[in-house]
DNA sequence: CAAATCCTACGATTCTTTTCGTATATTAAC
DNA sequence: GTTAATATACGAAAAGAATCGTAGGATTTG
């Protein structure tokens, strides 16, 4: 049906090794490999594979100048949350942000979070003017 | 790697299945069909073995006594909306439904939404007495 | 320099998701 | 009652995502 319009959203395996990237960026197939390795236990030639996809999709980039390629985040996770919000915006929301905000509140709420976010609104509205 | 842990988060094709029927459960197959149909050409049975896997799956139940099964979702479109979010809050957030909120506020917000917002702020607090 | 190590590329395999065709049964229409 | 229409079930094909093994070349080490 519909894949995702959307560029820049990673797949979930994708997005597995982008995590780690964005904490140590720049960085090689080993040093991510090493990292990722710790928690989900998979083959050293998966993490190169799925940079390589990511490659492909302009995902990362990459330095190729040694031997071992360096690779490097194109989107940072900031950019990549909102795309990632973007696309559920749209495939579940109705396309209303709005509505995402609000039933994400439903459920969260310290009383210490609910005064960042006032503060974080009145910012907002400020940048507005 | 991993498999969604979360319960009754739908697939991309299976959730548009289920924003068809949160509108018109209960329904049929085909009257479900019809519908998707207009926005998405696609067989009847592609349809038909959607449902299916959803019963199958316990998303949705239906009513076999006549030849043609009645269907209704098992959840609602806001229990659905909460699971995905709950998907991408532990899969892309760090676990911080907060973090989430703070990016999706950070793109939205027409003055309008964020009084909105605030009443919504307002209401959390006093449910939390 | 030979052996061991490490790198990338690439295809094969597996798994999941999505789509569809066909078989078979039930109901409706003529 | 025979034909046409409509239903479910089911498996297979197609598409997408994820994992891995192996080949071939470069680098390191003894």
């Amino acid at each position: 049906m519909s894949k995702s319009k959307f560029k820049n959203v990673p797949t979930e395996a994708e997005l597995e090794v982008l995590k780690v990237l964005w904490k140590k960026e720049p960085a090689t197939v080993r040093q991510l490999y090493e990292e990722i390795n710790k928690k989900q236990k998979c083959a050293y030639t998966t993490t190169l594979k799925m940079l390589q996809i990511m490659h492909e999709k302009e995902l990362v980039s990459r330095d190729e100048s040694n031997r071992a390629h360096v690779y490097t985040a194109i989107y940072s996770e900031e950019q990549t949350q909102k795309s990632i919000l973007s696309n559920i915006v749209a495939k579940a929301f109705g396309g209303s942000k709005f509505d995402l905000v609000v039933r994400a509140l439903g459920e969260t709420a310290s009383t210490e979070e609910i005064s960042e976010i006032r503060n974080l609104l009145d910012e907002l509205e400020d940048s507005k003017q």
